[in-house]
DNA sequence: ATTTCACCTGGAGTGCGCTCCAGGTCAACG
DNA sequence: CGTTGACCTGGAGCGCACTCCAGGTGAAAT
């Protein structure tokens, strides 16, 4: 087993088949076999790739630089470096983006306490959750 | 000081005098006053909800969703519960997205380590970082 | 043999969240 | 009094990342 339909494909991967053919199309795919009637068949390693990719995109990294990083990655070893510069850059940027998230659910979590009554005993608590709207 | 023009509210805020505008006229910034001559004035409740809303935004709240946020805000303390619950689903999605980001990052960071040579010191290695992607 | 089904293509359309624009108003400054 | 500058409005436009569509093909199932 090391080759899968589009179909198969989508499902592994978590695209879908429209989003791998606009893969495919931008560039971000290079090298997708194709079979005798034209269709495309993927390799283990394509699906390899598909799961670096899904892990780049959720992680933010726009289309663009995901571009660029492919294109190093065909660009042979030479661009090694490149590729780990890039990849530092990023996990700085997903650290920094956690960081902001866990801070922003401490605020979250503030106004919830709020809500929920657990702050503050006063009468006037449960009538003036200030959201500072105005009545 | 307790009211900012236009200006200074995007500085504070965050947000630009467009995005503000925007807000206000889809509803998710209910009651801004104006001057005599039809222009917005801030108040420090205004600057306090915006900063509330920019940290749902931040964090991946929908707009369509602050805005049922923001009626249940206008809707007074009946409303308290509703709130509490979107926010604890919000709450709970941010857990959420930090957890599937840091096991992201973890592939990232691996990702790295190979490419920085950390890992196996076999000769194939430097010229195998097999990114799944065809020669 | 014909229907079904998964797939193909190029290109148009969508949804979200802004962002920009033209044309206008008003208070303040020189 | 003219000009600046910050602001106003309604509405158009944009960038991103898909997603959908019409029309077609080729292999396989009935």
């Amino acid at each position: 087993m090391s080759s899968y339909s589009p179909g198969e494909t989508a499902e592994k991967s978590g695209f879908s088949i429209d989003t791998l053919r606009y893969y495919e199309k931008i560039g971000l795919l290079p090298g997708i076999a194709r079979n005798a009637s034209g269709r495309r068949v993927f390799s283990d390693g394509d699906l390899q790739w598909l799961g670096m990719l899904r892990c780049l995109r959720e992680t933010g990294m726009p289309i663009a630089e995901m571009l660029r990083y492919s294109e190093l990655a065909r660009g042979g070893d030479e661009t090694v470096r490149e590729r780990l510069a890039l990849l530092q850059d990023h996990d700085q940027r997903v650290e920094e983006q956690i960081a902001r998230l866990r801070e922003q659910q401490a605020q979250i979590q503030w106004k919830i306490r709020l809500y929920s009554g657990e702050i503050c005993g006063e009468p006037a608590a449960a009538g003036a959750v200030g959201e500072g709207l105005p009545a």
